[in-house]
DNA sequence: GGTACTGAGTAGGTTCGGCCAACCTAGCAC
DNA sequence: GTGCTAGGTTGGCCGAACCTACTCAGTACC
């Protein structure tokens, strides 16, 4: 197995959550993954051909995917054939949706791609569609780029 | 310098937003920067001393930033100074907040430290504390965890 | 029992990117 | 001139990613 993710956090970063995030999530491929993970794709192969990543760096990312919590491997037998892992998502991989949902949003307006977008966001259950929004506790709507960050109760120094 | 940005798209990702965002946000300390710089910090020094980045990296880093619009050298002269450049966020850069804020509320939510979120998003203008969610077209709420993704119509395949 | 096939990886060698320490440079102060 | 400081650049090392080839387990067919 390659690399175990050793990432060190420096100590003004231990509490923060966004570095204690991307400590999984910023590694090559993860994100990547889920999003294939969102799209129905489970199986070894089927995230390989879809990405084109080396079976290596794929075998550790699933691993570290599923110590994370945002994978499980579960088995199962196609007619004929033996019994084989696959990977779905946990309910920790579906929260991820905000994430994707975010970076598609910019991807979309700061990057297009001239086709629109290539996914949209939609109440699974129902499949209506969804957009991501700020609230204010009395539900007031605010604009993305009218969003800042302050200092919370857990920061050390800011 | 050290390397551009040469991550090559598969013909299948060429369309996506989240592979096109994940192509500079990917990379490692870029998000760190940018929440760093979220936090006020405009300066090499500064960026150095709170993610203890290597030089060269952080410099390639900053390079890439400014390169894709999310940061902009700006020149500013402090008293008894030479004329030096500083990096602020671009209104590209200020749109990069729900994609920090989806990270936070994960890691918040899954990864926690127990002293309680070190960050807070509000809206910039009020100070009013805000919070991310997920609204249909009617203004109905949706939970994270039931969104989904589907196949849009910039989609190749899916 | 032997051979072939398939999905899911593992192994080896090369290349790339990050890390670290040291060095450089422009302008100001003295 | 010498020294100081912010903002980098340069070189060497090393771990991570990449690519190709190979293995391994179980099933199918002969």
């Amino acid at each position: 197995m390659i690399g175990v993710v050793t990432r060190s956090l420096t100590a003004v970063d231990s509490r923060c959550s966004i570095a204690r995030g991307l400590e999984i999530l910023g590694q090559k491929w993860t994100l990547l993954i889920v999003r294939e993970a969102f799209k129905g794709r489970t199986r070894f192969a089927e995230f390989r051909e879809r990405l084109g990543i080396a079976p290596d760096v794929l075998a550790d990312r699933l691993n570290a995917l599923v110590e994370n919590g945002i994978l499980e491997r579960r088995a199962y037998r196609e007619a004929g054939e033996r019994e084989r892992e696959e990977y779905v998502l946990t309910d920790a991989g579906r929260d991820l949706a905000p994430v994707l949902v975010a970076i598609r949003d910019w991807g979309d307006e700061h990057r297009p791609t001239g086709f629109g977008p290539a996914a949209l966001p939609v109440e699974a259950a129902t499949g209506a569609s969804v957009r991501m929004a700020f609230l204010t506790d009395d539900g007031r709507e605010v604009q993305a780029r009218d969003v800042g960050l302050v200092r919370g109760p857990g920061a050390e120094r800011f």
